[in-house]
RNA sequence: GCCAAAGUGGUGGAAUUGGUAGACACGCUGGACUCAAAAUCCAGUGCUGGCAACAGCGUGUGGGUUCGAGUCCCACCUUUGGUACCA
């Protein structure tokens, strides 16, 4: 009988949605499972084939979950403010708004066709205002709070300010970035102004200056990603950093519980090893140097204290405040060149370029704390100002980068630690004896640490100090396309928070989405809304990363108006208990909802201290980019060459992406344009209609491909592994395999492709064999024309081969290793087809066994099975260890660790007997001949190895 | 540069975590059915040598541990992701 996928997946997917088989509840005798996505950004390419696939893996689980007597909350929604919509806007006009409501629905269409049991009556999209009025509201929390040291968490900025007009800033015990000491007397006096820029240091979110690319050509600042060598991405514009006050959150409060909570969660060793890295705690000393002939010191963080005698010159960051104020007259031309040079540098250049170093000296002098002895003071762009405290003590003698500076600049080396007893040891490893050191002299690194820690402290030269490389987290963007602060600003600039019941602060019409000539976000046109009374609103927005620090809690109850959701929702569902998505998301994503979390914990709102108790991440599926080889001629005229003419000629050639439509053998090493190809291309674009073409069969015109002169022409193109994207015009739409296989056979596939996390370039060979298995599994259920099953009693071996299926399958499930389970599936329908086995005792199963993965073909089954209700609501099938019973074991005999042949055995034999009785075996003299036999190693179930010299 | 991951047939991948390397699937080759094609079914398919039985080699490269290594250890090479304003 025919399998009419389209037909199925009609009815089923109208039944579904009619039915509301996917509504959730809040409330249920069957315990909680919750299963997230990450949620997509509906850009305007529309969804490709690599975004499904962890909501199909998702998806699997939540249907397996659900079968297995959960209730099961399995929701979607769209990341929806972005850059890429604003920038939409700038180019055509079109309101991010309105292109970004068309994408959402495209996406929602796609995802609609792949049988997901998303319950979209919970969908969340964070551009609303009804959502991000709970945005703005947890930004306005965050503003009202500080975090409190001694009961280490959150609380309201009221009980400090009760403490400072109680006793002075020595009353609190408080997370800041400032420690301005002063009495409670000294507050009490201080104006609105000194006020709030003392309350600032403490606040949770809070206001600074910052560092940001700034394009001057462009009028705006830069993602480190629209930058490429040092120029804007768009047009080549020069790009510099540029000092800006911007908002800030305090993560860096949270550091020690971030930490301390990934060993409390089920995440891939790799995800933690990357959080654990990023907040990268390290242990050490802040010391203080004064500098000859000035009043201010300079204010070092280091690890390694021992090293102090070490040192030979100072380094500070060239952004640092002092740089200013100690450079001599006589260095201040080169100082200022150096420092404008450096602006020119992105953090990551900065920070990478190890072979090349660069600096400058200011001319001044820092003062040795125990010795005395005067050392130079430069500046250096491998010293960052956001780190540590943006200047450093450099000690050539035991660091690779002051090595490099010091060989460079000619400075001197002192040697410090005597590390012959550790031939092996790097200039940075802490090990050996301290010499040339005074006092510190013999001992060990390990120990020289705590000495001078000590003797640090006593000497009030600085303090011991926990160091986070985590840096607080920059939250404006002087952009449009995001949520607006819930910030208003008196006439004295001091800024204040919305109440809840003014909020959503809307986002305001604007004419023009760029930026104003001096980088303030395009809301600051607005005046109308700027003013709000005597007061003025803040114009940044906030980053994307806002809205997705806390969807997953609006989830669980999406529609509520009085809250970001209810106790009671918040209380039922407590976290995620499976979260899957990319491993791009290892740290910002991933770090800023568990900050979000632990600190609505904090305020009594919520009861867990990690968001996300299990984590998977997918793999990415990469597209193949098609490029063709264009080469500038003499004249200028354009002129591409096939791919084989071009080889190894890197560096002459520019490569220009091709529509993958175009290209025949997509993909493959061999792929190429064809006269039809070459003639799309030309027609795609019409800038290139007066190119020539170099090809094996000669040279042509573009009108030669236009007029049909060019019959049997062959182009060949590169052929690269990279991202999926509209740039790249090489976006594979799911709905087009869904349309040709069905939507079980591109949920099967794309499962079956490999492991889930692992990342592999989209390839639709090898789909007709997924396609294959679901018309095989199909046809186990009819005979020619029509449905038919049998009431007999099954068989042993069918039993076997059902079973063995229900096991590997539940295993494999919990494993998250779908591939496989996919494979078991395949080799039972193949052995019940072997068997002839139309029996419904084994068949009836087999649908429920298959349904999590193949939901259409299995509802059809179901129903035909006499069955009144929905297949996903059935139980899971149970797997009966018995039938997997064996009598005898084939085992194979191995001599010297290689296998030689294979022999059964009764499965009852004891090890010991096994060892004994494999020694005779006849098959075995060859081997052993003229030899030795040293011992038998016998693995019960597994394998015989017999030792022989 | 730093942090993290991955390299297994012509291809996607499997291997119970130290125990039969290549399951399952694609592709390819041959055959059946057919006027023919498609679909379907059957057989073969890591490489080298051999008519064959069989033997040798084989999991990115080079070493090591072990009765036994795709799996563990050391060094290296290549690819991918992140690197703080892409999401």
């Amino acid at each position: 009988m025919v399998f009419d996928f389209q037909e199925i997946e009609k009815y089923w997917k109208k039944k579904w949605s009619a039915d509301l088989l996917y509504k959730v509840e809040n409330t249920s005798d069957r315990p909680k499972y919750y299963v997230l996505d990450m949620f997509p950004y509906p850009s305007g390419a529309g969804l490709h084939v690599g975004h499904p696939l962890g909501y199909i893996a998702s998806d699997i689980f939540s249907r397996y979950k659900r079968m297995t007597g959960f209730n099961v909350l399995h929701p979607m929604g769209f990341d929806a403010f972005g850059l890429p919509a604003e920038e939409y806007a700038i180019a055509t006009g079109v309101h991010p708004a309105v292109s970004t409501r068309e994408n959402i629905s495209r996406y929602k269409e796609q995802l609609s066709n792949i049988g997901f049991c998303f319950d979209w009556s919970r969908e969340v999209i964070t551009c609303e205002p009804k959502y991000y009025k709970w945005t703005q509201w947890i930004f306005s929390l965050l503003f009202e709070h500080y975090y409190d040291l001694d009961q280490d968490k959150a609380l309201p900025i009221k009980e400090l300010t009760d403490k400072f007009s109680g006793g002075g800033s020595k009353a609190v015990n408080a997370f800041s970035s400032d420690a301005e000491d002063f009495s409670a007397d000294e507050w009490n006096a201080k104006s609105a102004v000194q006020k709030s820029d003392i309350l600032s240091s403490y606040r949770l979110a809070y206001r600074r200056i910052g560092y940001v690319n700034w394009c001057e050509g462009l009028g705006t600042v830069l993602a480190n990603d629209q930058i490429k060598d040092g120029l804007s991405e768009r047009g080549g514009y020069p790009v510099e950093r540029r000092a800006m006050t911007q908002w800030y959150l305090r993560i860096t409060a949270y550091a020690e519980r971030l930490l301390a909570g990934l060993e409390q969660v089920d995440w891939p060793q790799s995800l933690i090893a990357m959080q654990t890295n990023w907040i990268g705690k390290s242990t050490g000393a802040t010391v203080y140097f004064d500098i000859d002939g000035h009043d201010e010191k300079i204010e070092i963080f280091t690890t390694r204290p021992d090293t102090i005698f070490g040192v030979s010159f100072m380094v500070l960051a060239p952004e640092h405040p002092l740089v200013e104020k100690i450079t001599t007259d006589c260095m201040k031309l080169k100082v200022d060149d150096y420092v404008s040079y450096s602006r020119t540098r992105s953090e990551r250049d900065r920070l990478s370029d190890v072979k090349e170093v660069s600096g400058q000296f200011t001319g001044a002098y820092a003062v040795h704390p125990f010795n005395g002895q005067k050392v130079p003071v430069w500046i250096a762009d491998y010293v960052l100002m956001d780190y540590g405290t943006g200047a450093i003590m450099a000690v050539p003698s035991d660091d690779d980068r002051d090595y490099a500076f010091a060989t460079k600049f000619e400075l001197p080396v002192v040697e410090i630690i005597d590390k012959s007893a550790y031939p092996d040891a790097q200039r940075q490893d802490k090990v050996g004896k301290l010499i040339n050191s005074d006092f510190l002299n013999g001992l060990e690194v390990l120990d020289a640490i705590d000495t001078i820690n000590a003797k640090i402290e006593s000497s009030h030269l600085g303090k011991v100090r926990v160091n986070y490389r985590m840096r607080d987290a920059n939250f404006s963007r002087q952009r449009y396309w995001g949520e607006p602060f819930p910030i208003l600003f008196d006439s004295e600039g001091v800024p204040s928070v919305c109440t809840v019941d003014e909020l959503p602060v809307k986002l305001p019409e604007v004419e023009d989405f760029k930026p104003t000539k001096d980088g303030q976000s395009p809301l600051s046109r607005v005046k109308e809304w700027v003013n709000e009374g005597d007061k003025t609103r803040e114009t940044d927005t906030m980053p994307a990363v806002a809205g997705s620090s806390w969807y997953y809690l609006r989830y669980m109850d999406p529609g509520n108006d009085e809250a970001f959701a209810s106790e009671q929702a918040l209380d039922y569902w407590q976290n995620v208990d499976l979260y899957v998505g990319g491993a791009e998301h290892a740290v910002s994503h991933l770090l800023y909802s568990r900050f979000w979390h632990k600190f609505l914990k904090d305020l009594g709102y919520l009861k867990t201290e990690e968001p996300f108790k299990k984590l998977i991440n997918q793999g990415m599926i990469q597209g193949v980019i098609e490029f063709v080889a264009l080469v500038k001629d003499s004249d200028d005229s354009n002129v591409f060459y096939c791919a084989n003419l071009m080889e190894n000629k890197e560096g002459e050639y520019a490569r220009i992406p091709v529509h993958i439509d175009f290209v025949s053998q997509y993909g493959s090493n061999d792929s190429y344009l064809d006269e039809k190809g070459i003639k799309s291309f030309l027609e795609w674009r019409p800038d290139y209609k007066s190119a020539r073409f170099v090809t094996q069969q000669g040279k042509f015109e573009a009108s030669d491909f236009m007029n049909g002169k060019a019959s049997e022409v062959t182009l060949k193109t590169f052929s690269e592994v990279g991202k999926m994207s509209k740039r790249y015009y090489n976006v594979v739409n799911p709905d087009d395999v869904v349309a040709e296989y069905g939507a079980d056979t591109f949920r099967l596939y794309e499962m079956f492709l490999g492991p889930i996390e692992q990342s592999k370039p989209w390839d639709t060979q090898g789909i007709e064999g997924v396609s294959k298995f679901i018309r095989k599994f199909w046809g186990l259920y009819h005979d020619e024309e029509k449905f038919m099953l049998s009431e007999d009693a099954a068989a042993k071996a069918e039993l076997k081969v059902l079973h063995q299926c229900i096991k590997k399958v539940r295993d494999d499930i919990g494993n998250f290793s779908f591939n496989t389970a996919i494979s078991a599936m395949m080799i039972c329908v193949n052995e019940l087809r072997k068997l002839n086995c139309n029996k419904k005792a084994v068949l009836e199963p087999l649908v429920r066994l298959i349904a999590p993965f193949a939901p259409f073909v299995s509802e059809e089954l179901w129903k035909k099975l006499d069955n009144d209700s929905s297949v996903h609501i059935a139980s899971y099938p149970h797997f009966e260890a018995s039938y997997l019973v064996e009598d005898e074991i084939e085992y194979p005999v191995c001599v010297n660790g290689k296998k030689r042949f294979l022999k059964s055995f009764p499965n009852s034999m004891s090890k010991a007997d096994l060892e004994k009785e494999v020694l005779t075996l006849e098959e075995l003299t060859k081997w052993v001949e003229g030899k030795t036999i040293l011992k038998t190693i016998v693995v019960p179930g597994r394998m015989i190895n017999v030792v022989v010299k």
